[in-house]
DNA sequence: CTGTTAGCGCCTTCAC
DNA sequence: GTGAAGGCGCTAACAG
């Protein structure tokens, strides 16, 4: 079948451990023996066999990087930044790794699956992306796996998710932490400068850490304002500024934004802004105020998270709020490779930052 | 360390081919043996060794896919249903592997790299995504190095590129290709018969094969109009229908379509209407001749490629040619794991079909 | 500097 | 049905 070591040391006229000396370069090898040795590997095509090498020396080239779905153009940017991070680099020891991407859905059952499947390969490491399921149960699975895997060595970096806290001292798992709170807070702070009262917010699915924090800042900001949400006693609903009649939930998908902005409307006429639970649901809210034959922001104002690239090209472009997802990968990728140390408390939080276009303004004066 | 099979089966008082057996399952066990077998991995939280196994039965979990860029929405469309397809399914045999994104930039080298790595790790298969760079060397590199894996043993699909043809009789390489040719030429007979007639051209970059199978749909559809680019000799120039004056090459980026759309008008201030590489050209294409005061389509049309999701919430919603990316991208993953068998003459080629939306319309009647 | 010798953890014929 | 033994291809001590 293949050409194997023994191969290439046969026709090299040396042993097998001087063949292995040569390819890993990391041994002294007599230059004359190097070159038969290379051009034996030459003539002979050889391939060196990872797996026989990975379990030889307890090695792995393998990162595994579990997202909801590449095809989210979010997960997309992390992924790529990531796999481009870690592939780069010389084909020697810490260097040039191959990216398993895996698909996890959402689903708590599917991260837990594709975590086990990356354990038996042994990855070299393990990077979570996208905000959390925050179910006690789940949570303290997730926590269990990476505690083993990060014992056994696996290098876990979690990236757009909150850091979890490991019963025994912290294993070494580094959190890059995206501000959703702070980015929220703004961009509602955005539109009540603006004069807006009148907030309609689309959020995520409810589950989820990254919907609880962007939910949280935007309530920092309304109760600043004095609209926080009333006590449900004795609220009758007339003044502005219920928030939980103004909140809509659903999922990170644009379908999703169509349906919630037509909710919104049908709950709240007056409604003079939506901000959305990320741009993807933005587009969807826009698309139905459209058809519902109202402009932006002439009638209502939009906002999205996230910044992703079609934004800017959206009509109106898209304010939002911008995370460097690239810059987060990227660090994930050095994070995981070792080749950046650990931030103290192992957690970075990286900023996140106010973008104003075209799809907010003043609300209308009431005619 | 780490638990082993033998661990297992000392604690379950069996031989560790038992344990083997009773995980594998394909092979009889007494119920008694395989239940105490089974307790005694949940009770010691074992996990196999893929890398062990894999090179004991020469077989492996792994899937490469080479994309030019997971982040961008075309391959990450395809990557995202490919890895769907092959990651579900029981963990048996056929089932569940492992997918390997490997961001090539449309490097061939890279492309040359990764096919290296993924070959020592000895992947079950490897699919090749997105156009192919027309170089006579690299295209022979890329043959060499695909018949030496599909010989192997390695499943290797093509998805999106054109077949490759291999001296020997096929080692059975299956390709999955898309219709741009026919799409285009139906993308730009639109335009014709709208009464478009001076039509510029924003390709992508010269050496891939989608560059070129685009802009000749382009062309033939151009040639049925009479409307073929004349020979250079006596050419003056003065009546419309110049194709290379009306060709701008770029890459597939927004940055690239921006450009190309200021290149034109300067080229030809007279141009009724654009056809873009991709969609995402066309967004930049359109953001170049709105800040060039200029309205979409009353005063030029614009079109993209591949109706990627953003396309229809583009401003105005872009009129482009569908390229139904996931299901290519699960029949890739069907036939890589060998789930769907080969289509006949091992090339299936995907349909396109014209969208027609906003932005494009009738040329405006000359003033 | 280089060859020899053990395994890494698992699967897979063979016997029983 | 189950155990014993050999080997997958490579690396890592250990001698020399």
């Amino acid at each position: 079948m293949a050409v194997t070591l023994a191969d290439v040391a046969a026709r090299a006229g040396v042993s097998s451990a001087t063949v292995s000396r040569v390819l890993n370069g990391n041994y002294p090898v007599a230059g004359s023996t190097r070159e038969r040795v290379q051009r034996a590997v030459e003539e002979l095509d050889y391939v060196v066999n990872g797996q026989a090498r990975a379990l030889a020396a307890a090695t792995s080239d393998l990162v595994g990087v579990l997202v909801n779905d590449v095809a989210d153009p979010f997960f997309g940017l992390i992924a790529s930044a990531l796999q481009s991070e870690i592939g780069a680099g010389g084909s020697g020891p810490a260097g040039g790794k191959l990216a398993v991407v895996c698909n996890t859905g959402g689903s708590p059952e599917a991260e837990l699956t594709y975590l086990t499947l990356l354990e038996r390969q042994r990855a070299a490491g393990v990077v979570l992306t996208g905000g959390a399921v925050e179910d006690e149960a789940h949570t303290a699975a997730v926590t269990a796996r990476l505690a083993r895997l990060a014992a056994s060595g696996t290098a876990v970096v979690l990236c757009g998710r909150p850091p979890l806290t490991f019963p025994d001292e912290s294993p070494g798992v580094t959190t890059v932490a995206f501000d959703n709170r702070g980015g929220a807070r703004r961009l509602t702070e955005h539109l009540l400068s603006l004069g807006h009262r009148k907030i309609g917010c689309v959020t995520g699915p409810l589950e989820r850490s990254t919907t609880r924090h962007r939910l949280e800042g935007h309530r920092a900001a309304l109760a600043a304002y004095g609209l926080g949400p009333r006590t449900a006693a004795g609220a009758d609903g007339t003044a502005g500024g219920d928030a939980s009649r103004l909140t809509v939930h659903g999922g990170y998908d644009r379908a999703s934004g169509y349906d919630a902005a037509l909710e919104l409307l049908r709950r709240e006429p007056d409604v003079t802004a939506i901000v959305a639970a990320n741009d993807t649901v933005a587009l969807g809210v826009c698309a139905a105020l459209r058809d519902r034959g109202l402009n932006i922001p002439g009638d209502i104002s939009v906002a999205g998270f996230d910044d992703l690239p079609f934004s800017v090209d959206a009509s109106p472009a898209l304010t939002t709020v911008r995370i460097p997802l690239q810059e987060a990968g990227a660090r994930a990728g050095r994070l995981v490779m070792g080749r950046q140390s650990s931030p103290p408390g192992g957690v970075a939080t990286i900023a996140t930052e106010l973008m104003v276009r075209a799809s907010t303004a003043p609300p209308k004066t009431r005619s």
